[in-house]
DNA sequence: CGTAACCTTTACGTTAACGTAAACTATTAC
DNA sequence: GTAATAGTTTACGTTAACGTAAAGGTTACG
């Protein structure tokens, strides 16, 4: 099963132009027809699924890039597996700082927000 | 206890010319001396504290500026409380549901990572 | 077979969040 | 008092991540 661009563009709700970026910027490549036409596999799909997801962490198409050339790369030297891991670790470290502060700013945003709640049945009382 | 602009940004290592730009997006107003020069309060910088951890959240400076207008408004009537709190709510579900996505790809990639140290060590055995 | 809907490339436009430079004034250090 | 350092405004530059438009080929349909 192959897709056109606006199949792709239409089932994750963004622009051709968007994936068409993505694809200057060397984050996929996709088949083209006799015509030129560009003919996305599965496997292009999840690509860009992939490419996506990164965004809605914040990641910048150069970390994206970055993260899937590492993964892309030969893995089975041992070197090559050193560096995954070490990536790997360092990007885990990032991510749980990342939660941790997230974490704190909810649960200041919820005694805030309890607080304004009393304040308004305080009001709602005097009526 | 009052700062000067360069005071400001040693202390959270931010250009000057990033603390200009806030006030010119009205985020800060600082005094000014006779001369002109920026004079920063306590209070002014506390202000700059919370737009630079709004930053580290990712929120744009427009959300961020949304936020501090909002709570500095008048919050004793009626309207603006349920305002606020709604407000409120929303940001909660926000950041819940975007720590919950965190912690998802948190998780894969500690078991990609946890496959990677496999392989590796396969290849130490071997040895 | 015409035409609407879709595709292509090329290229200039846009927005946020600053960076950088110029031209000038104020403060501080000796 | 004179450098050096720091501050001010004005204004143009920069980068990422696309948006938008033009000018033209392609495919699908009635």
């Amino acid at each position: 099963m192959t897709y056109s661009i606006s199949d792709l563009a239409k089932q994750f709700d963004i622009s051709t132009r968007t994936i068409r970026y993505y694809e200057e910027r060397g984050l996929i490549e996709p088949k083209r027809s006799a015509s030129g036409q560009r003919i996305y596999s599965k496997k292009d799909r999840t690509r860009l699924q992939l490419i996506l997801r990164g965004k809605r962490f914040n990641f910048s198409l150069e970390e994206i890039e970055e993260m899937i050339t590492l993964f892309d790369e030969d893995r089975s030297g041992r070197k090559q597996l050193e560096k995954t891991i070490r990536y790997g670790d360092q990007k885990i470290q990032e991510l749980t700082t990342q939660i941790e502060e997230m974490q704190a700013l909810k649960e200041e945003l919820e005694e805030l927000h309890a607080d304004f709640k009393e304040r308004l049945q305080d009001i709602e009382a005097k009526k």
